[in-house]
DNA sequence: CATGCGACCGTAAACGTTTCCGGTACTCGC
DNA sequence: GCGAGTACCGGAAACGTTTACGGTCGCATG
């Protein structure tokens, strides 16, 4: 089913047909009826080839999803409920989502320079951005819109939405400073995560708030990741000083740390209280029930799809400086008994 | 960066070009090398469009992810080792992998027609099949290349992958059987998804070879999730005449059920002998360790990648009857005691 | 030497769409 | 009645690539 098959049926030209279908000036309001009626019964479908080769849009936006690194900062889980919250938000615009993985061994940059050069997607969204990105620079410097989840260090500003880990931190410090606890045990992601030194500041900022002394021996530096958990939790335990909480900032972390805390003969919640990042299953299934946060995701896909949208139609001159938020998350408490004195904080 | 810069830049036709990109025949083995390495120096890529316009070919592989069916079927942390292998598998083939999602209340075969109509890939995966999946006649008619993960009922017969759910149950229930159980509980996903049928027959079956009798009261059939892993428990637990083990046929049911057992004083493991499907983040942080099966999610990934690229190079006509195959899980003995006694039969 | 053949390369036609540019017919204001 | 303006439509070029076709040249074969 051509535009010239269509055209022809109707006894018009393949240019007024077009402009019909494509709400552009320049038509009858009553062809145009027609027009789009004849479509819709004989399932006409432009070409996406034919229409992106002449216009130079696709109608798509990118996502680019590195594993080895989204597995770790966030989980699968993660992903889902986000790609929902995205794609209808694009689908408003008349937009749809590509999901795309880099291959095996290809890194960040030339993934993206292959896609960008092949005109896969008109913009971008890039997750588990690190400290110095370079595919940040890459596509500013080519005036390719984009949107990213999470934070970078870049000369040029750009448009993005992290969440909102300061809160996340302080309000965990927060709870186990009201629970009386002095030695607070940090789990962080790898320095080379963006969030990692965010975390680590805000870590000493609450101490301070807290009139808690700052031992560097607490923070363990890392993946984030189930094994990790397990074995930074371990380390943390074998100090000769150890602490009396854990702030585990990964998501599946928490797993792992309650099978370390057991091993050592200590029970979560009662030797020990622990607070993790986010309400994910793997740690729903924890008993006691792990205190940690949770936030919208469908939410936050929205926001990142009209954050796009806007960048978009901004068409790389957009002002991006606005276009940066946290991302707020709620904590929710758990079973944890330690950390449960501290619920009115919340009520 | 065009073709036809880069031939001009060359002195040579934009013909003799594109043979020598696309190892063709007619060109010297010299001219071929030649323009190989200026298209590298220059950083040309050919643009998609173009190509596929002029080809027919996007060099794509679509993977439709349909959100609510597949996060009830499959648990979560399923997909991104999946789709880890089936990227790897079809960069050989010189292909990409792209997910896309259905829109909001968009039916599977709308968003079929709508992107196959669009051009948008060159052959399809489908994942959680139905038991009647009208996809799947849809693409036949079209003669469309496509592998299905899961099985489905059909006329016509395709190329498919699907866990072996027949080993399953009855390597779980010989299990139990040996262990000395007599009453096992079943938790079945719901009949429309495919697996649900094979599960209950297979169930049958096994209970039959061990000299069980069989129990309907003992089948509880629905969703497979969190939530209904604990209904289900506590609706098998309240029988008159309870079971003494439970079998549970989705992803996040056991850490359910372990929270339904508690509530009802029964310890898992020691009161009640658990097996749960797949041994994923979610389950793995129960205490005791739930037997589950485990398989290898990326080497699935790869045969799926080429099961589909000889679907693609059979162009419709291939020969499909061979391309059916069950993809085998191993079990992995938890810390539920009344389990273990039949570790032997694995050893 | 004529013929045939293979290797190599250039030419040009498609693929399906958007969009600029003209052209017609009609309306409106004077 | 005439010019200007407007609404609507058709024609055709262009997007970048692949590929069928023809043409030239060199070489071997008879």
């Amino acid at each position: 089913m051509d535009i010239r098959a269509l055209a022809s049926h109707l006894g018009l030209s393949i240019g007024t047909v077009s402009r019909a279908l494509n709400d552009r000036k320049d038509v009858n309001a009553q062809t145009r009826q027609r027009v789009i009626e004849a479509a819709s019964t004989l399932g006409y479908t432009p070409n996406q080839s034919g229409r992106t080769l002449r216009s130079g849009r696709t109608g798509t936006v990118g996502f680019m999803l590195t594993l080895e690194h989204d597995s770790a900062v966030y989980g699968e889980p993660f992903f889902m409920a986000l790609w929902e919250g995205v794609q209808t938000g694009l689908t408003e615009q008349g937009l749809d989502l590509v999901i795309l993985l880099a291959r095996k061994g290809e890194d960040g940059l030339t993934f993206l320079r292959r896609h960008v050069s092949r005109g896969t997607a008109d913009a971008w969204l890039l997750s588990a951005t690190q400290v110095h990105d370079e595919r940040i620079a890459f596509l500013q410097d080519r005036n390719i819109p984009f949107v990213a989840l999470g934070r970078s260090e870049t000369e040029r500003p750009f448009a993005w939405i992290d969440l909102d880990f300061e809160a996340v931190v302080a309000d965990a410090i927060a709870l186990f400073a009201a629970a009386g606890h002095r030695r607070i045990g940090l789990v962080a992601p790898p320095a080379t995560i963006n969030n990692s030194q965010i975390v680590i500041d805000c870590y000493k900022a609450a101490l301070d708030a807290a009139g808690i002394a700052y031992d560097s021996a607490l923070i363990h530096n890392g993946e984030t990741d189930e094994n990790d958990g397990e074995s930074a939790a371990r380390e943390l335990m074998m100090l000769p000083d150890r602490p009396s909480a854990l702030l585990l900032m990964g998501e599946t972390a928490p797993v792992g740390a309650y099978r370390a805390l057991r091993a050592l003969g200590l029970e979560p919640g009662q030797d020990i209280a622990v607070i993790g990042l986010r309400d994910n299953p793997a740690c729903r299934g924890l008993v006691p029930q792990l205190t940690c946060f949770t936030l919208d995701l469908e939410a936050l896909g929205l926001a990142l799809a009209g954050a796009v949208a806007e960048t978009l139609a901004g068409h790389g001159t957009a002002q991006v400086s606005h276009l940066q938020r946290r991302w707020p998350m709620a904590p929710r408490i758990g079973g944890s008994h330690d950390v449960q004195k501290a619920v009115a904080r919340f009520a």
